[in-house]
RNA sequence: GGGGGCGUAGUUCAGUUUGGUUAGAACGCCUGCCUGUCACGCAGGAGGUCGCCGGUUCGAGUCCGGUCGCUCCCGCCA
C-alpha cells in the first residue's frame, strides 16, 4: 500500500481514480451499517466510507476504529449523491469507498479533541502538546511559519546575504537582558551564556568582509515572560556592510512585502512611511505607535501650567506634562466607564484621570470650576472640542504622562472598535535617543544597545547633553507592535570606546567584555548596520493569533518551564560533581 | 518583586456569596440498536483525591492560613 494523495486535495474531478489515503481518524459516525469517518492528514480532511454490502471485510475490521487511529485505506473516489454534498469542507463533493483497510496505529482515547473549536485549557494543551499540534489551526500555523522563513531565505538569498551561524555558547554581555548560563566542565567554574543576540558576532562578520550577513537564528533571554515575549525566541538577523539607513530600511521593507505576499497574498506598499522618535511621543504617547487610527494626544502644559487647578499646574512647574486625548463623540460615557479607564490609566502608573463632558450649556467635569473663561477657551481651540466630545487628561512625568495617554488612547480604540484588523500599517520610528538615565543604578544606559552610533550632527552633545544625541537606530513598527529594529553600528575604535565610556563602563570592563571587538574595530572596520526581527512576533501576526505560544511547535509556560518534558529539572549528583557545582537553598 | 483571573468527571464549566442528604450539566468514553451521516440519531451505563497541605466546625467543594500550577498585566525584557 502506497499513499497516493492526501486527504484535503481530491475534488469532484478526481472522480473514479483509486486512490491510497493514509492519515489520522478525525471523528467516527458508525450508522451500524455504513460506517463513515472524517480521515484527516497534514493536507486536510476526507470522508471516508466503509460499506458493508461493497467490502465486508473492511467493514468488519473498521469496527474496532475510534479517533486518532492512524489508518491507510486503498478505494475509490466516489461523487457524492447532489443531496448530500457538504460544502463546509473542501473535499467535500467527494468521498473515499473504502477497499482495503490497514491499522496502523491504536490510539487512546484522546485528552482532548483534536478540533479547532475544542478550548482545552494552556496546560492541558502544553501537557500533551503532540495531540495539540495535530489540530488543524496549529498545522497551518506551523506551515504558514515555514513559508514565511523559507520566503525570506530566498529573498535575502536573492540579494546577496551569506547564512552564517554564531555560537551559542558564548560570552556573557553586561548590560541587556539576564543570561541564560551555562557551565563548563573542561574549565570548572567558569560559564558560558547563551546569547542575547549575535550582534557582536554579526559585528564581526562585517569586519571580516562578509558584507551580508543574515540568520534566522534562536536567542536567550532569561526574563519574565508575556503573551508574546518566550525565553528563547527567533530573530531574523541581519547586517550589512557599505550602507545606510536608507539602504536597509528599502532591504527590508521588500522582505516584508514578500512575506506577507507568500504567506497571506497581501499586498503590503513600500516604502512605509518614517516617523521620528520624538514625533512619536508627541502625537501618540509611544515609540510604537498604531496608525490605524487618529485620537492623537494633544499637549496642553503651556496652557494649564498657570491654572488654578493645582494638579496641573505643580506638575507642570516639576518638570512634568499635562496631556489630552479627545475621545469624540463619547460624552455617553458612564461614569463606571470612566472609572474602569482609570483604573487601565494606573496600571502605567497614572495617579489620575481627569476628564471633561463638552455639553452644549458648558462642561461637565470636576476640575472645570479651576479653569478661567480664557484658559477653557485656547483649551477647547488646542483639543479641538466639540459638543458631544469626551476629553481626558494625564498629569505627570513625561514618560508616565505619555505612557498612561498612549496606552488609554490604545484601550480606547479598542473599545470603540476603531480598529479595523485587516489592516496593516507599517511605519518606520527613527532617531531613537541613544541613551537614557538609570536612576535605579544612577548612570547611563544604552536604549537600544551600546554599539549603536550616534547620529552625526549630535556628536558634540556627548559630552555636554549626553540625554539629547540621537541616534542612528530604527524600529519597525506594524499596527502598534514592534517587529523590529536595528541601528547603523559604531566603526571606529575611538566613537566606541567613547560611547563605552560615557555608559559608565571603564576602559579596563570594556577590555574584559569587548576587547575582541574594540581589537577588530582598529584592523579596519567598514561602516555598517543592520536589523532584527522579531520572528515569532512576525508569524504570530501574519497569522492573526493573540499569543506567540500558537506560533511556537513546543514553547514555554509563565514560569519558563516546558510541561511536556516537564524542563527545567533537577541535575544529578553525578552531573554537577563534574560540574564542580553545588546547589544551595537561599533562605528568605 | 507586585496586581488581576483561574484550578470541581477525560474535557469545558455550574455549584463557593449564605457550610448541611447521594457534588450536577454538556461534550467525550463504554454497551446495545441503527445503511447516508458529516457536531449523525435513539436507549442505557460507567466515570470525582472538588490542585495540594493544614486549620475552624458536629459537619468544608463552600470559611481561614499556607502552598503548587496555569494565565493576563506592571516592573523587567540594551
Amino acid at each position: 500500500m502506497r499513499r497516493t494523495h492526501n486527504c484535503g486535495e481530491l475534488r469532484a474531478t478526481d472522480a473514479g481514480k483509486e486512490v491510497v489515503l493514509m492519515g489520522w481518524v478525525q471523528r467516527r459516525r458508525d450508522h451500524g451499517g455504513v460506517i463513515f469517518i472524517d480521515f484527516r492528514d497534514r493536507g486536510g480532511i476526507t470522508q471516508i466510507v466503509f460499506n458493508p454490502e461493497h467490502s465486508p471485510a473492511s467493514h468488519e475490521k473498521a469496527q474496532v476504529i475510534r479517533s486518532e487511529y492512524v489508518l491507510g485505506v486503498r478505494g475509490k473516489v466516489l461523487l457524492r449523491p447532489d443531496d448530500m454534498l457538504n460544502d463546509k469542507m473542501d473535499t467535500g463533493a467527494i468521498e473515499i469507498m473504502v477497499d482495503e483497510l490497514k491499522i496502523f496505529s491504536h490510539a487512546e482515547t484522546p485528552v482532548f479533541p483534536v478540533e479547532d473549536r475544542v478550548e482545552a485549557s494552556e496546560s492541558i494543551r502544553l501537557k500533551h502538546r503532540h495531540l495539540d499540534l495535530r489540530r488543524p489551526q496549529l498545522q497551518k500555523n506551523i506551515m504558514a511559519r515555514h513559508t514565511a522563513s523559507q520566503a525570506i531565505r530566498e529573498y535575502l538569498n536573492d540579494l546577496g546575504f551569506l547564512d552564517i551561524e554564531t555560537p551559542f555558547l558564548t560570552k556573557s554581555t553586561p548590560e541587556g537582558a539576564r543570561d541564560y548560563l551555562v557551565p563548563s566542565r573542561v574549565s570548572q567554574g567558569n560559564f558560558y551564556a547563551l546569547p542575547q543576540s549575535p550582534q557582536l558576532f554579526k559585528q564581526m562578520l562585517m569586519i571580516s568582509g562578509f558584507e551580508r550577513y543574515y540568520q534566522i537564528v534562536r536567542c536567550f533571554r532569561d526574563e519574565d515572560l508575556r503573551a508574546d515575549r518566550q525565553p528563547e525566541f527567533t530573530q531574523i538577523d541581519m547586517e550589512l556592510s557599505f550602507v545606510g539607513e536608507d539602504d536597509i530600511m528599502e532591504i527590508t521593507e521588500g522582505l516584508i512585502k514578500t512575506v506577507f505576499k507568500k504567506v497571506r497574498d497581501i499586498d503590503v506598499n513600500t516604502p512605509f512611511d518614517r516617523i521620528t522618535y520624538a514625533e512619536a511621543m508627541e502625537r501618540f504617547g509611544l515609540d510604537r505607535p498604531d496608525l490605524r487610527f487618529g485620537m492623537e494626544l494633544c499637549n496642553v502644559s503651556d496652557i494649564v501650567k498657570d491654572t488654578g487647578f493645582k494638579v496641573f499646574a505643580s506638575v507642570v512647574k516639576n518638570g512634568g506634562m499635562v496631556k489630552a486625548i479627545n475621545a469624540k463623540g463619547c460624552i455617553n460615557f458612564s461614569r463606571k466607564e470612566i472609572d474602569s479607564l482609570t483604573d487601565f490609566a494606573a496600571i502605567y502608573r497614572a495617579k489620575g484621570l481627569a476628564w471633561i463632558k463638552v455639553k452644549e450649556d458648558g462642561w461637565q467635569s470636576p476640575i472645570a470650576k479651576f479653569f478661567t473663561q480664557e484658559e477653557k477657551d485656547v483649551l477647547a481651540k488646542r483639543i479641538d472640542m466639540e459638543t458631544g466630545d469626551l476629553i481626558f487628561f494625564v498629569a505627570d512625568t513625561p514618560q508616565i504622562t505619555n505612557e498612561a495617554l498612549g496606552q488609554l488612547r490604545n484601550e480606547l480604540a479598542r473599545r470603540l472598535d476603531l480598529i479595523d484588523s485587516n489592516t496593516y500599517r507599517f511605519v518606520w520610528v527613527t532617531h531613537f535617543p541613544l541613551l537614557e538615565y538609570d536612576e535605579m543604578e544612577k548612570r547611563y544606559q544604552a536604549l537600544h544597545h551600546p554599539f549603536t552610533a550616534p547620529l552625526e550632527e549630535d556628536l558634540d552633545k556627548l559630552d555636554t547633553d549626553p540625554l539629547n544625541v540621537r541616534s542612528r537606530a530604527y524600529d519597525m513598527v506594524l499596527n502598534g507592535t514592534e517587529i523590529g529594529g536595528g541601528s547603523i553600528r559604531i566603526h571606529s575604535q575611538e566613537l566606541q570606546e567613547k560611547v563605552l565610556k560615557t555608559l559608565g563602563i571603564s576602559e579596563e570592563e570594556a577590555h574584559e567584555k569587548f576587547g575582541f571587538l574594540l581589537d577588530a574595530l582598529a584592523s579596519g572596520t567598514p561602516p555598517h548596520g543592520g536589523l532584527a526581527f522579531g520572528f515569532d512576533r512576525l508569524a504570530m501576526l501574519l497569522c492573526q493569533e493573540e499569543s506567540i505560544r500558537d506560533v511556537i511547535a513546543f514553547p514555554k509556560t509563565q514560569k519558563a518551564s516546558c510541561l511536556l518534558t516537564d524542563a527545567p529539572s533537577q541535575a544529578g549528583v553525578a552531573q554537577l560533581q563534574e560540574l564542580a557545582i553545588k546547589v544551595v537553598k537561599i533562605e528568605e
